[in-house]
Formats: C-alpha cells, structure tokens, sequence
DNA sequence: ACTGATTAATTCAGTTATGAACTATAATGC
DNA sequence: GCATTATAGTTCATAACTGAATTAATCAGT
C-alpha cells in the first residue's frame, strides 16, 4: 500500500516558474515579468497554505473555508456576524457561504437566528459554545502553522510585507469593482 | 432585471477583518495578528485576481485555470511539457490536472502524445497552433489586468514584494512537504 | 401610497477540485 | 533475475464552488 500523500508534483524550485514567464516575455513582450511573478507567487502561496491547513484540519473533520468562517465569528465583537459581512471577510462569495453555513449548522457549531435588528431579510450567524470549544481546541495547530509561516521574518520585514500587499489588494479590488 | 454581478458582499475594507484578528488575538493570545493578517491578505489577492481572470477569460470560454495551464506551455522551452511538471508549475493536484487537460484536448488547444524519451509512463502536452492562436489572442486582455495590479508600485517596491514573499513561499512550502 | 431599483439570503443546475485507489512503468536492492 | 518500492498518470466517487435565477424585504423618488 502506497500514496501516503498526493502525488501532484514538485510545487518547489519556482525558478522554473521565473525561466518560463521570462520566456513567455520574450515572445510577448508586452507581459510583464514582475507582475506575474507576484501574481504567481501570490496563488502558490495561497495554495500551499490552503492544503497545509487542510491537512491540519482534517483530522477535525474541518477544511480550511469552515475554519476561516468559525475563526471570523470567533474574531467578531458578540460571535455573531450576518452571511453577507460574513462573506465578505471570507472570501466567499455568498451561495457558497451558505451552503458552509449549512453544515456548520447541521453540525451544531453555528447557529442561524432571524436578525432581531429591524431588516427582516438578515441572518445572524453566530458560534454556539461547541462551535466555541471546537475552533480553541483547533487553534493552537493553527496558530503553530501561522508561526512557521513567519520564521525568519524580522518584525520590519513583516510589516514592510503587510504594507505592500495592502496596496496590492487594493490594486485587486479596483479590478472587480471598477471605479 | 438585475444582478449584473454576483452580490457577494463588499470584499472591500480590510479594517474590519483586522479588528476581528484583534480580537481573536486577545481572546487567544497565542494566535498571532501578523501572520493571520498576511495570509488574509494572500487569500484576498488570489480570491479577487482569479474571479478578475474569470471574467475576463469567461467569453473566450477559458478559465483562470485554464488560462495558467496554456500560458505554462506556452513559455516553456518548446511548448511542451509532463503533466506533473505542469502540475507542480500551475499549482493543480494531478487528478484536476487530468481532467483540465482532458478538456483542452478535447477543445484541440493542447496536444497530448506519449513523451518519447525513454519513459513510457510519461506523457507530453504541448500546445497546438489553435491553442497558441487563442492564447495570443487573450494575452493583451490579461497583461492589461496584471498592468493594473502594479498600478503605483515603484520597481523597487516590486522587488521588495517578490523577494518577501519567495521568502513566505519558502517557508509554506516547508509546511507541507516537510524537511 | 406606489412603482422601480437595491439588497439579503437562498436555491439550483452545472462546473471544478479533492483524496484515495488503481494501472502501468521504472528504479533500487539484493 | 526477482521482489520491493517509487513514480507518472488516470479514474472514480464525493465534496466544494460558481453564476444566474429566485424570493422576500427595504429603500428612493415621486
């Protein structure tokens, strides 16, 4: 019996990412190698990422897009945020995030209220305490892997990090919502 | 008639999500803010540049990950290249891989032929004339949108940024292939 | 008040991605 | 040579995601 681990492919050594847009610039000049470079960079990142805490997770019978929703709620002022504010800070977009809330809720980890502040088309979403225990039992593996992300990062460097791909993701926004 | 776009939410306004990391970070002070707020903001990039990709792509009938598959090709040395090689460049599991290629042969933009060097477990993919016509036909659309991500970034703030985070690809890559 | 446009959330059908199992070939050790 | 182990690629069942349509409630202008 084999295959411990998806075989997918040596995802390192990004030079032969670099050599290819280099190539593809050459042809094209009009393609910018730096920019791709980041873009590249960026969706390796977000990917490696993605499957670490995948694997992490797992074993909790989570996946990462849960753990965001659950640790957002935990994040918010009462526990309780709207699917909409909810998808937002997540990042999914909103047939999605119902469909994860669903289970979260089949689960018992959430709990789905009729917003009691006036708007009678709003939802509260909000943990309940097991969705509460749950997500600390879970954080201190993610908080290990968040460290890792970091090692060798001096606190300027990080900072300097944050700063530049806030403006990136400014960038990014204007590309969706133009203007 | 309405919904011109998916309602989604306002992805906008990374303020919020910072306060809830605050939050957490107080409720749980292991859970470190630097680190959760960079990989949000890796995640946001990636999540607003892919659907940015999509809609534009989505009336040559492509997809981002289309998209990145034939641009991989396309800069290769010679237009070809293994499926786990262009798994591992691409970022794809090997199974989405199979089936995103399948779709392109079908579609005759890539070709697919035993790799003739020795190996015959190995296959190789390479792009058709069809496959380089419609790549080139896409690319000013998609250099115009990485354009515009580097929109008031100074060339040494792009070489900053891409330096900082090779580094954090370094270290999530340890993550999970590990040592 | 009433019409038309907006917004919140969900539903739905179709697409895309995942992990595990499988087949076939190659490499390694003995 | 032969067994063991590893690698390349695919298949398959299932899970996750998407865009567009739908329902219901609010809002804005008149």
């Amino acid at each position: 019996m084999h295959s411990r681990k998806t075989p997918a492919a040596d995802s390192g050594s990004f030079a032969a990412t670099e050599a290819r847009i280099r190539r593809t610039h050459q042809r094209f000049p009009a393609f910018r190698r730096d920019a791709a470079v980041l873009v590249r960079l960026v969706r390796h990142i977000q990917a490696q990422v993605h499957d670490a805490a995948n694997a992490i997770l797992r074993e909790h019978g989570l996946n990462h897009t849960d753990y965001n929703i659950l640790i957002m709620l935990y994040g918010s002022a009462d526990h309780a945020m709207n699917p909409s504010q909810l998808g937002g800070a997540a990042g999914e977009k909103s047939a999605n995030l119902t469909r994860i809330c669903n289970g979260l809720v089949d689960r018992g980890l959430v709990d789905r209220v009729a917003d009691p502040h006036g708007d009678r088309r709003k939802v509260l979403l909000s943990l309940t305490r097991r969705g509460v225990e749950l997500l600390e039992a879970l954080l201190p593996g993610m908080t290990d892997l968040l460290d890792r992300c970091m090692l060798g990062f001096a606190p300027a460097e990080r900072d300097q990090l944050e700063r530049l791909l806030k403006r990136l993701l400014g960038n990014v926004e204007a590309l969706v919502h133009p203007a």
